[in-house]
DNA sequence: CAGATAGATCGACGGACATCGATGGAGGGA
DNA sequence: TCCCTCCATCGATGTCCGTCGATCTATCTG
């Protein structure tokens, strides 16, 4: 398998970041999910995508709007979908792409825990 | 200033990034933030630090768990206070290090909001 | 079938980064 | 004062990654 699905170890449950030390494998996966996110222009792409009518675009939607080559964006849309934020549903001739629901909210939830103990909520 | 504290811009109040796409700025300024996350070693260092006795820990305490070198270890301390989720004080010989209070949850609380749609909560 | 369009992949290049050993400097103890 | 510990910084090195132009593939249209 190339793509890596978010992480669903010891994260998923209760148990986060502040209760026990991660170990090697849970911090690699981890991680994994924070370097797709470690680029400004994914960054960008990923709120185009998300803010975009009805929630999905195409590769031509948001070339334009992020000022990079297409093969730049595709490379991009790719590394995003590879870490699980993104989905991808060929149509015709277009390609859409769409923020995989839960996705992000999953890694918040995990962060979260973190300084749980004072941010409470 | 060498150092970048978290994103405060449009991430802070209420609007995320599924309600209108991120400005160059802002996406930059996340993007820094989920950099200092992007690397197993610091995601386990910043876990080590949460978990420790007293919620701070100095660099000698978690260099063998972590088993890297101490110049590595201390680069890598210093990047996560630079992204301003860890603080440090020295205190005699020792620097201690401890997570900064919110900081990881002000993170967390952005990415909710971008498929906080269905989601909820 | 021919042409046009959308987008993925390839190859190359330059810059950023993780890692380490060695060095430096600041405290603390004998 | 001498030495030992803790840690930051430096310089070097190898690897990863963002970017682009060019190319390849698939689909739609006429």
């Amino acid at each position: 398998m190339t793509s890596s699905p978010l992480p669903t170890t010891a994260s998923a449950c209760g148990g986060t970041l502040a209760s026990t030390p991660l170990e090697r494998e849970e911090a690699v996966e981890l991680a994994r999910t924070f370097k797709a996110l470690a680029d400004p222009n994914r960054v960008r792409l990923l709120s185009l995508v998300a803010a975009h009518q009805g929630g999905e675009a195409c590769v031509c939607d948001i070339t334009g709007p992020v000022g990079l080559s297409q093969a730049t964006v595709s490379h991009h849309l790719k590394v995003l979908v590879e870490a699980g934020l993104l989905s991808r549903e060929q149509r015709g001739t277009w390609a859409f792409y769409s923020v995989v629901p839960g996705a992000l909210g999953r890694v918040a939830r995990l962060l979260d825990g973190v300084d749980g103990r004072d941010v409470r909520l």
